[in-house]
DNA sequence: AACTATTTATAAGA
DNA sequence: TTCTTATAAATAGTT
């Protein structure tokens, strides 16, 4: 398409190549940009000139980076550096180590016991009894350790009370010495005080 | 160019868009190819319908991955960071798991109890008592088969070793009677004649 | 998938 | 680089 055909091949003359190249550049660059209008397309292009410089154009509303990770995904294309396949061996290298913490599980809840001979059966069943041994005292442990937390609580609960019984009867003593000299109404409030004693020793009792 | 001249937008037919987009596709394919021969300059081509179909071009002797890599050199645009990003959450995620795992399995053997409420501790005994249970009755269930074909073995063996003897017997017979015509030599070799038969009887019990 | 009238791209020249 | 323009190439509408 211009005065003269041209024949595909390297133009060896820089300038021509140069000019042929800027004009060309444009003209799929448009094309691109049409590509991308009409058809509702994404296109990502990138051109290097023979001189390294760089052009580029990109459907809007996308980054080259997003079609670079689309192409990624569909053609599944290894692109990886070292430091990407690093990582795919430690996913893999999980993946793997899940898997057998899964099988060790699965057999230890009594799942997937088939593929089992009974030698394999009895040591699974004797790892069981191991573990269920040592969850068992544990138990009784923290139930001793909670009976021995209570006792303690309870006996100085006990010993909190009786002081105050102790210091209910001398005071009652005290009491019963004026009560002579009071009317009513001082025998009213000393009951008064009594049960308001009883109600502080109900709450340390709660504890 | 074409019968009538359109409007650069997108084009609302469906399939009038997917004809464009064939045409049109191969229609820049083309150019960039000619780009990259003409003007010896490095093209990467990315192109995804609106339907979602990839169609790309690559310069020869290069990579989509390497003209990417030259991009990122240029621009100092990070394309692997998203798709880095990505993996480190799928490390992440299955980092967790793995815990997860290791921690169900640890208090399955009875380790790191330290933490657990009586309640707890029951509930782990009530899990291990189940599985338990489940590994025996499986472990009983094989042995029961493999008992039922021992007996089986045993029974053909035991018929085996009854006809054998029966075959003996006869032998024995045949011999007795010949005997009196035989000299020591003949005498010695019925022994080890015998001897053999024995021999087989024990392989076959030993099946 | 072909055809072809027309538009568009561009080679060569200025 | 940019403009011009003759001509090659691409393609829109049609079959």
């Amino acid at each position: 398409m211009g005065r003269g055909k041209i024949a595909i091949k390297k133009i060896e003359n820089p300038t021509s190549r140069q000019v042929t190249y800027s004009k060309r550049r444009l003209g799929i660059m448009k094309k691109a940009k049409e590509l991308t209008v009409l058809c509702d397309a994404q296109v990502s292009l990138i051109m290097f000139s023979s001189s390294g410089k760089l052009a580029d154009y990109c459907s809007p509303s996308t980054e080259i980076k997003d079609v670079f990770e689309r192409y990624q995904q569909v053609t599944g294309i290894d692109i990886w550096d070292a430091q990407y396949q690093r990582m795919q061996d430690t996913l893999k290298n999980l993946k793997e180590i899940n898997h057998n913490l899964q099988k060790e599980i699965r057999q230890r809840k009594g799942e997937n016991l088939e593929g089992l001979e009974i030698k394999e059966l009895r040591g699974l069943e004797q790892k069981l009894e191991e573990s269920i041994k040592i969850v068992r005292q544990r138990k009784y442990h923290v139930i001793a350790t909670q009976t021995d937390t209570y006792k303690k609580k309870l006996r100085s609960t006990r010993e909190i009370y009786t002081t105050l019984l102790h210091e209910l009867e001398v005071e009652d003593e005290n009491q019963r010495r004026s009560i002579v000299a009071e009317d009513l109404i001082g025998v009213y409030d000393s009951a008064i005080l009594m049960a308001n004693q009883q109600r502080t020793v109900s709450q340390i009792c709660r504890m």
